[in-house]
DNA sequence: CAAAACTGTAACATTTTTTATTACTAATTA
DNA sequence: TAATTAGTAATAAAAAATGTTACAGTTTTG
């Protein structure tokens, strides 16, 4: 146990998750249900209902991780260069998000008090705990799986 | 499977998770770790380096499920109204959150195309499978055992 | 070869969400 | 009665997420 005083202090900051997962997803359904096809960007944005640019950036992500490939040019566009049975969602998971959390204290929390100075160590090894699990089941699911529900 | 052709649409969104969670974890392990005293706002925002209104609104929201209880006026404050061996982090988790998610689209996605039809329905299925899981582990997992770690 | 249809990106604008601040009322204690 | 504290609303500021515009570079097709 520690002393109950008084603390002041100030500033710093993390982020969080977005829609990154639910675009890649979305992109990589539309070309699973089209292993042939290039589809284009602005295709594939009129399904999400996005700007193509914002697409092309999900995609860029997809191709660094070599998930995807793109032809330019006319009548270029993007498919998958894996199968789709051999891609799990954790992949994806981990492609489009690092982790799971649930935040963390962004304003430095006071050092001189014993739970301000451990609590994001803390946070982080339950966060981590709670990725293993989610992993083994993301990774029960492939990208097959996925797009067969459509 | 289904037809290649061109879409186009327009906006509606959601939103997602935020610090709450850990704000208000970091709120009960100072409460568990002076369990006998009522804490004020200013003290626990000086361990969290916190704005102390911002303290306020998640005890009430703690006071809202009965949680804590709270004393107005000078040498008031808030103490736990429970035992923390009987609080697990899933209730926690869910006074803070309502759940996981990875997002969905928040486009209003094409409904003339059959994955940006069901999309989010399938994103929701999924999540409420991630959902689950993390429930029972954190389920596990109680506030005394998350405050015996500092 | 020229026009059209794409990708790839950068730069910037806009919107939304989150966080912080100020201010004030009401309650309680000493 | 003065001091201290919760409760809360209103507003401001900051940060993050999205969206837009613009344009260079590729590839195909006529």
């Amino acid at each position: 146990m520690f002393e109950k005083k008084t603390y002041i202090c100030n500033i710093f900051y993390y982020s969080m998750i977005s829609g990154k997962f639910a675009i890649t997803i979305h992109i990589l359904t539309l070309l699973t249900k089209f292993p042939n096809d290039y589809l284009s960007s602005e295709f594939i944005a009129g399904s999400i209902n996005l700007n193509p640019v914002l697409v092309r950036k999900e995609i860029a992500n997809l191709k660094a991780h070599q998930i995807v490939e793109s032809k330019e040019g006319k009548n270029g566009g993007t498919k998958l260069a894996v199968n789709a049975v051999n891609l799990s969602l954790k992949e994806i998971f981990e492609m489009t998000f690092e982790s799971i959390n649930l935040g963390y204290a962004k304003n430095q929390p006071n050092p001189e008090c014993p739970v301000g100075k451990k609590i994001n160590q803390n946070l982080a090894g339950l966060y981590a705990d709670m990725n293993k699990q989610l992993s083994v089941q993301l990774e029960g699911i492939s990208l097959e799986d996925f797009s067969n529900q459509f």
